[in-house]
DNA sequence: TTAGATGCAAAGGGTTTGCAACGTC
DNA sequence: GACGTTGCAAACCCTTTGCATCTAA
């Protein structure tokens, strides 16, 4: 089972790579079909499972909506605001060792861990604040 | 919009404060008719919504399948095997402090975090072995 | 009494898949 | 030429939803 290189592969990682958010199948999907008008979803779909399992993107599954894309494969954290739904990546050095000491602890080989933050990002607690002086009500 | 405590919901509960597993709905839609046979999908879906809103359980998303729920509510980690799947806790202290450092780093308003490690079980790591020695093929 | 909860079934929506045609190696 | 890949559409499957009925408070 030897993998081609097709112009298809070769657009969608190029879009994943160019864009600092974590798209989904779907934004994908429009983003190539620019370049590509007849392309499928269905191709979308296969190519980023491919890439992913090569190790050329990761996918991740954070919460019940569609999957999203992470071109940026070095090692880092991300954010995501339970107000707006929005991720960010996160600047904070990675930390190796843990890794390796659960690895001792546990006896589970370790290849990587993800770490996600959650809460409100600067414009949500500003939404939240209004909410409470009465601006919003739901 | 008041809740209220119904015996479908009690039950929903019980069965999850019970297992040491992190399950699907479906697993507990099958677990919970054998007490209340006539109770239907929607039911759990809504009460597995109502109890992670809550906070008497946590959703996980964890990869594309189904989603998983814990009754465990104590901030804990977690491992999945990548070779079977399966989703172990993680006995390795809760790093408070890190939330509070990336939300002065960020801005932020940050409640928790989620850490996931990624490799393999023992049983699947002596798969692998088994696959190298060329026991097993693909 | 009344508004939240249920059961049922149908709809939704992201993702996968079967298949013939196509393109890469 | 062989076989991996594509486009298309239908199938899949988990989850949500509309609605009449029921029930906890």
């Amino acid at each position: 089972m030897n993998r081609r290189q097709t112009l298809q592969k070769k657009t969608i990682l190029t879009v994943l790579r160019k864009t600092d958010t974590h798209p989904t199948a779907d934004w994908i999907y429009d983003e190539v079909r620019k370049v590509l008008p007849h392309i499928s979803k269905g191709t979308v779909y296969r190519n980023l499972k491919i890439l992913s399992e090569d190790g050329e993107v990761s996918e991740l599954h954070l919460n019940g909506d569609a999957s999203r894309y992470d071109g940026k494969m070095s090692p880092h954290y991300h954010f995501r605001c339970e107000g707006c739904g929005k991720l960010y990546d996160i600047d904070e050095p990675f930390n190796a060792e843990i890794d390796e000491r659960v690895m001792k602890k546990t006896g589970f080989m370790i290849l990587y861990h993800h770490l996600e933050f959650r809460g409100f990002c600067h414009t949500c607690q500003n939404n939240k604040e209004r909410e409470k002086e009465g601006y919003i009500n739901e």
